[in-house]
RNA sequence: CGGGGCGUGGCGCAGACCGGUAGCGCGCCUGGUUUGGGACCAGGAGGUCGCGGGUUCGAGUCCCGCCGCCCCGACCA
């Protein structure tokens, strides 16, 4: 039948790839506003798994939900002289409502430092009352010139996280600590390897000191920057006010952080995982874990097989897996095994007259393989068969990533890998912002981190791969999205 | 904003160079036969051909203008 089915081969295009496979798996469609999109049902499902795992993560280690408003006034933007230059170009505002021109516009938040530490003068007195630990799941807007389903539109989800605290020391740790839940989101719940690092000043966000990411490398060995997590000094509090009595009975500011993931994770997970035939969720974020398929011909089959099939979907439920029957009548399974297959189920266990017979469902991983288990101790097998599911991902994504990776490059090296491969290019860096732009210019890479220690080469470059100079640290470049 | 591609039933496309009854595949609806990797037969529904002008007896097709979408680049999570 139809070879047209099939999606574009990732090889022959990637970005066409990347949109049909969204569209096959029905997460997404494009909406009339431009640059914003309409996350479908099985979209927003990965979407709301990725809520769960993350705020029990946040709550966990201490944070409390909270909801700021949409609309902030344009003045509280501009109070914070970096923040407001690198927001001010992708701002939407509100200009008129309710009929008249409103005496102070009002920005759609592109990000809620300021509306959030306007509060947190008013809540802020005392050393007590810190640390204050606050995350807020909302929409944003930033009018992006040019955008991409799920990876940059005009409006997405995400989480923010804002924290306020006595010292710098405090404040450095919150950042590191939720840079690391980031991290372990990525590698055990989305199977999404990633290096963490710091940020360059031309990469990090308008108004921190410094700013952390994790960053993952796609198929196509592109760079992608799944979270941040910044460290902003004093200078919101200065710009907001926001101070407090220390034990001491002085008077300071404090120091704060914040950090975010957004609906780009999704993106991630498509592009780390997904392959011609579509997405593949890894079973921790996968809506539907597990697929029953029945096949039959006669009527006495057919009531063979449901019968069984019934009572695996409600052994598997309340073992707590995620499952479905497709119990459709007229449509032959192998119709059926392409249509969840192309939606990412990791596991589908098909159930036919010969296997009610042996005891047994038909299991077939959506990362290859199909092997009959049988349905006495099903719950436990299958559980098994979606951790391994999981592992793999990970493992396979980890391997092509680091397969990609080269290790102090030399300039030619670099230039080659970025015009021919991609991927991740360690070397040397002098620090200097002329050596960052001029490979820019010349190779379309940029620095994604520098590396934390762990992720370090075991001999530190010493020369800068641009201009020889001494090298101050070890970067990571790449292209990214 | 620059470069490239594209707008024709829900989706994918043909028709355009050379103006003359709007077509194909998939999907959808009804009935029947099917069902271990994308079923088949029969019947049926569904289109302001992106929008606006113009040329013409007649425009999906030719001319002018506009709009939108996708991809690549500059800005960004």
């Amino acid at each position: 039948m139809a070879e047209n089915q099939g999606l574009t081969p990732r090889a022959q295009d990637f970005s066409a790839w990347y949109n049909e496979a969204i569209m096959r798996a029905e997460l997404a469609d494009y909406s009339p506003v431009r640059g914003c999109m309409v996350i479908r049902p099985n979209g927003y499902a990965i979407w709301e798994l990725m809520q769960r795992a993350l705020d029990d993560m946040f709550k966990a280690t201490g944070h409390r939900n909270a909801y700021f408003p949409l609309f902030i006034p344009q003045s509280f933007l501009q109070k914070e002289a970096e923040h407001v230059e690198g927001f001010a170009p992708e701002v939407a505002l509100v200009t008129h409502a309710g009929g008249k021109e409103l005496e102070e516009p009002l920005v759609v938040r592109p990000t809620s430092e300021t509306i959030i530490y306007d509060s947190f003068a008013k809540w802020i007195h005392s050393y007590r009352d810190l640390p204050l630990l606050i995350n807020q799941w909302c929409n944003i807007v930033r009018w992006e010139m040019r955008t991409r389903l799920f990876l940059r539109t005009t409006e997405f989800l995400w989480q923010e996280g804002h924290t306020a605290h006595a010292d710098e020391a405090d404040a450095e740790a919150e950042v590191r600590r939720m840079l690391g839940v980031y991290r372990r989101f990525a590698e055990e719940w989305m199977a999404m390897p990633v290096i963490t690092g710091v940020k360059t000043d031309s990469e990090k966000f308008a108004g921190a000191l410094r700013t952390y990411a994790i960053e993952g490398l796609m198929q196509d060995n592109k760079s992608l920057q799944a979270g941040t997590s910044h460290a902003l000094g004093q200078n919101f509090a200065k710009a907001f006010g926001v101070q407090f009595q220390t034990a001491a009975g002085g008077l300071d500011f404090v120091w704060s952080t914040s950090w975010g993931v957004s609906t780009r994770l999704i993106g991630g997970l498509i592009m780390t995982h997904g392959d011609d035939v579509g997405i593949i969720c890894p079973p921790r974020l996968a809506p539907t874990q597990v697929v029953v398929v029945p096949i039959y011909k006669s009527d006495t089959e057919r009531e063979a097989v449901l019968q069984v099939s019934d009572g695996v979907v409600q052994e598997l439920r309340t073992a707590g897996v995620r499952v479905e029957l497709d119990a459709r009548e007229g449509m032959k399974p192998g119709a059926k095994y392409y249509e969840w297959e192309g939606r990412g189920v990791p596991l589908r266990l098909e159930i036919g007259p010969k296997d009610v017979a042996k005891g047994q469902v038909f299991a077939a991983r959506r990362t290859g393989g199909k092997a009959p288990i049988p349905l006495e101790g099903l719950a436990v097998s299958v559980q098994h068969a979606l951790a391994e599911i999981q592992r793999t991902l990970f493992d396979t994504a980890r391997e092509r990533r680091d397969a990609a990776t080269r290790r102090d490059v030399s300039k030619d090296d670099l230039i080659a890998m970025m015009a021919g491969p991609g991927g991740f290019a360690y070397a040397g860096f002098c620090g200097d912002v002329a050596c960052e732009t001029a490979i820019k210019d010349a190779t379309k890479a940029t620095v994604r981190v520098i590396p934390d220690e762990e992720f370090r080469s075991p001999t530190p470059p010493a020369r800068c791969v641009w201009c020889g100079r001494p090298a101050t640290s070890e970067a990571v470049w790449a292209k990214a999205y």
